[in-house]
DNA sequence: GTTCCTCGAGTTCT
DNA sequence: CTCGAGGAAC
């Protein structure tokens, strides 16, 4: 133990600060990779230590962004990019005549399988492994070395016959990567241990390499493909295919399927053959990745802000699944938008039965030219929503042309401008659209009221018990056990439901009343302002606009609502029902997670994403619906999708529960 | 005038 | 989850 421990604390900080900034604003270096380790380490254990004397301000919280864990920065050689993408034939050959044109005729592509895993960084100091990395922002990723020296299939050591043959310095560029059967495995013994499994082997092979104990990513039969070139010194390699030879050479693996193609045909000739059998690889791929061979080529070809020119990924396309369109079914939304869908033959896809989908709007409809009664092919979009791609079969005259009245009170639909793509049901009085409202108005991220769910709704409209939103304070225990669907039991829960989400905070109010424009969060943004509904009615257009967020849309939308009579008719009988219009203090229980923006995605243990966000409010952090380079955090839960994929590509931390509870805890 | 970041509003299935 | 669009920042 150091004789003074806050002097060295204190000494630590500023030393790494002041190599952070020689580092990443200087780009000049003063001490190795490792002793810069050595003093983050040393550091941490100190404020481990003495958790006096920890601060939100020490290098050691912004390095890693982590309060809980830490890998240590590596600056990459050179920018770890990411690929162009092309889906079709015909993209791709736009690819090649670009090609072409800045780099000549008579050139040789590599064609490799693009295996879906995550990308890393090794560099190897006269043949010796010295750090690995993520790919991270692309500049700068996290060390993983220690995970990573445990992949078997990655030498520590070049296996080279002769010293002369090994460069001083190469960074190698590939993808880890775990094989299906692997993947199936452990899975499986996740779930025994009463884990929580992962939605698939990209990320599996994420998770592994996250590992804080290099023991347990140790277990878990990582593999490593070598896929690009990332520096050298003391050695060229004139061609992709002789770096690729090289590392053979030097004891790693490469993907096995990769071909040499000189025209544009023959590499759509492979994609085709490669799709097909894409089902029977022992690895999961998304797709192939097609490179310019020559490296002086290559380097003339240059490079965009974020991918090179010379090389293309072409992605693999969804699966797809041929069926009939039954029906086109036409909704009216609590805005009043009309929106179309399809009802379908039911059809078999990526393992549910799909029996809708969704047609998003008249224009859609417009553009695939479909119409009742068409074949037609669809696919998952991102794997979850159901989207029609095309029509295949034409059993039908023209499109289906968006309805002159509203399929619920028969009032004219009307575009509200030119350029619009929604056309709306303008009546006020519209029952659907009331329907929709009250469904909108109880559900669990408005006023949560457990109980009141659709069909209720209907059975109590049908009675005409409901006419404006207060009625619901209205209902009476008598007037539900008239209802089908309740007994004594069920209908006094409700009561209670009702009573208790009288107590919600104005913004939840706020959000519930269905505001044109004004969701979630804006709600929360207004209600922290304006505290009060007194303060709302009173408020002019420019107080509005000079709250963070909302511009003129948003508060041209607030004006007229407040100033709408029945509008304030309506507030006021849910205030005299004793309905809380006011906002709370927001209690604020620590400042642990201040200045930290997170993103919730998949499902979690413990609590909901709901709750996991309240949480992180009250310790001062702030969350996002959407994932992009300002957020600190992703925590990932059970079947996480495309926001997961989304940080892992624009290398944001990402987190699972229990790191989660870790942070939260005191 | 663009571009990026978010949000709002719509959607499917288990 | 995706799309379109509002708002803020450059």
């Amino acid at each position: 133990m150091p004789s003074d421990p806050k002097k060295r604390i204190d000494f630590l900080r500023q030393e790494i600060e002041k190599h952070n900034d020689l580092y990443y604003d200087k780009s000049e270096p003063i001490i190795s990779d490792s002793q810069y380790d050595d003093l983050v380490k040393e550091l941490q254990k100190l404020e481990q230590d003495y958790p006096l004397f920890a601060s939100k301000t020490s290098p050691t919280q912004k390095v890693s962004g982590s309060p809980s864990s830490s890998f240590a920065p590596v600056k990459h050689s050179t920018a770890m990019l990411s690929l162009d993408n092309v889906y079709s034939e015909g993209e791709l050959n736009d690819w090649y005549a670009r090609i072409v044109k800045n780099a000549g005729k008579n050139l040789l592509f590599t064609v490799e399988p693009k295996i879906d895993g995550i990308s890393i960084s090794l560099k190897f100091a006269d043949g010796t492994l010295i750090t690995a990395a993520t790919r991270g922002d692309g500049e700068t990723g996290e060390d993983i070395t220690e995970n990573i020296k445990t992949i078997k299939n990655i030498p520590l050591k070049f296996s080279a016959a002769s010293r002369d043959e090994i460069p001083s310095f190469l960074e190698i560029r590939g993808e880890v990567f775990i094989s299906m059967q692997d993947f199936n495995a452990l899975n499986e013994a996740l779930l025994n241990e009463g884990g929580q499994k992962f939605a698939n082997p990209r990320n599996a092979a994420s998770g592994s390499l996250r590992q804080k104990n290099p023991q347990v990513t140790a277990r878990r039969n990582l593999r490593f493909y070598v896929h690009s070139f990332g520096a050298s010194d003391g050695k060229d390699f004139p061609k992709h295919t002789d770096f690729l030879a090289f590392c053979k050479k030097m004891g790693f693996e490469i993907a096995g399927d990769m071909e040499l193609f000189s025209s544009p045909k023959e590499i759509a000739d492979f994609v085709r053959h490669m799709t097909e059998i894409r089902e029977s690889y022992p690895y999961e791929i998304d797709g192939l990745v097609i490179k310019v061979n020559d490296r002086d080529k290559q380097e003339s070809l240059g490079y965009t802000n974020k991918s090179p020119r010379w090389a293309v990924a072409y992605k693999f396309p969804a699966k797809q699944a041929a069926t009939k369109l039954l029906n086109i079914r036409v909704q009216v939304g609590r805005t009043g938008a009309i929106t179309p869908s399809a009802i379908l033959q039911p059809v078999p896809l990526a393992g549910v039965v799909i029996s809708h989908a969704t047609l998003h709007n008249f224009e859609e409809i417009e553009r695939l030219d479909v119409n009742e009664g068409d074949d037609v092919l669809i696919e998952r979009a991102g794997d979850v929503i159901p989207k029609i791609v095309k029509v295949v079969e034409k059993n039908s005259e023209g499109f289906f042309k968006p309805p002159k009245f509203c399929p619920s009170c028969k009032s004219q639909i009307v575009k509200e401008k030119d350029e619009d793509t929604a056309y709306r049901c303008i009546n006020p009085e519209c029952p659907e659209q009331f329907k929709r409202s009250v469904m909108h108005f109880v559900k669990r991220t408005a006023m949560d009221i457990d109980g009141l769910g659709e069909a209720a709704i209907d059975q109590l409209l049908e009675k005409k018990k409901l006419s404006s939103l207060s009625d619901i304070y209205a209902l009476t225990f008598e007037d539900f056990l008239e209802l089908e669907l309740f007994k004594e039991k069920k209908a006094a829960n409700l009561i209670k439901a009702i009573a208790a989400s009288k107590n919600r905070p104005l913004s939840k109010v706020l959000f519930a009343l269905g505001i044109r424009h004004i969701g979630e969060k804006s709600s929360e943004i207004i209600a922290e302002k304006f505290s009060n509904i007194d303060n709302l009615f009173s408020a002019s257009i420019e107080d509005f606009l000079q709250t963070d967020e909302i511009g003129e849309v948003l508060a041209q939308s607030l004006k007229n609502f407040f100033a709408n009579p029945q509008v304030i008719k309506m507030i006021e009988a849910l205030r005299a029902a004793g309905v809380n219009m006011q906002e709370g203090e927001i209690v604020k229980k620590s400042s642990k997670l201040e200045g930290l923006t997170f993103v919730l995605t998949g499902e979690l243990r413990a609590m909901t994403r709901q709750e996991a966000g309240e949480i992180i409010k009250s310790l001062g952090g702030k969350t996002s619906s959407s994932v992009s380079k300002k957020t600190d955090f992703v925590l990932a839960g059970k079947d996480a999708g495309s926001k997961l994929d989304k940080a892992l590509e624009l290398g944001v931390k990402t987190i699972n529960e229990d790191e989660f509870q870790a942070m939260i805890k005191e």
